[in-house]
DNA sequence: TATTGTTATACTCTATAACTATA
DNA sequence: TATAGTTATAGAGTATAACAATA
């Protein structure tokens, strides 16, 4: 099965069987495809993230979601602003605590997503495909395991 | 087996299914560890690989280098030129071609590796043995498969 | 006093366009 | 005309320090 790969075949010492070389390159490979995927709407895929996870997650406080993207609080304050100036989501004020608000989809953002779905879809079954049967799952793991200090 | 996560169990919709997210936290964790693994030389993560990838193949053209490493040509120049500037590494003439230069490992920038090296090798080691027997080279087997067109 | 969110800021990484000197 | 390297520049992503409002 010829392959044609234009690359002249370099030989990078210590870089070829490092995890954070091998996973920096296919990061940077999935996430080129996701960025170009998500031009349609023209966000980026650290947007697309706090998108999705309020709308699996209606309410949630900036902190919460910040921390469940693993996105420090400062860097999010301009991240979420950008998304309410845009329309496509919303802070509002919580009961308890004045100096808090949840943070909501609004209907723009929601119908937003709607129209991302069919796309970032198939973007996912590319990759998945090239992964093999199990492959997906397997690697899903894998990489689970790397950020769990449950497996030290 | 009791497991102390500081997680509030946030549900992520999509995305804890998706690749490209997966990818993205397990870097993050693997990058920042390996950055203060070299913290110790005072250099980041692309200087190193551009150091040890000289080590590994001397001579190639900052052309060559980049591509080996999936960097654009243009940003290379100001990378090489920290890097040169540091006294680590080297732009040496080539007699063939008056445009191009060849890059070389300085003595320091050798000895700086030599220094790093079991530092390097503890990072590796730490987070091969969260991925459990044979869990590297399977999961170095799949990202390969996740950059490779071959597998579409 | 501690916490939530915010501003200001800086550094790295990545990306595009345009230039130079050689070929 | 094309190629190797370079400059300029702009946008994201990520980091720290310090502050205001509220608890």
């Amino acid at each position: 099965m010829p392959h044609t790969n234009a690359q002249p075949l370099i030989d990078l010492g210590v870089l070829s069987g490092q995890i954070g070389h091998a996973l920096r390159r296919a990061h940077a490979a999935v996430f080129q495809d996701f960025a170009a995927t998500l031009e349609a709407e023209s966000i980026r895929p650290a947007q697309h993230s706090v998108l999705e996870v309020l709308r699996a997650s209606p309410g949630l406080r900036q902190a919460q979601v910040a921390a469940a993207l693993g996105i420090k609080t400062t860097n999010f304050v301009p991240l979420f602003d950008a998304l309410e100036a845009a329309g496509l989501a919303e802070r509002r004020a919580i009961s308890d605590d004045r100096r808090a608000r949840g943070l909501f989809l609004s209907d723009r953002g929601a119908a937003m997503l709607d129209r991302l779905r069919a796309g970032v879809a198939a973007h996912e079954a590319r990759f998945a495909a090239r992964l093999g049967t199990d492959g997906k799952l397997l690697l899903l793991g894998l990489l689970a395991r790397l950020q769990d200090p449950a497996f030290d």
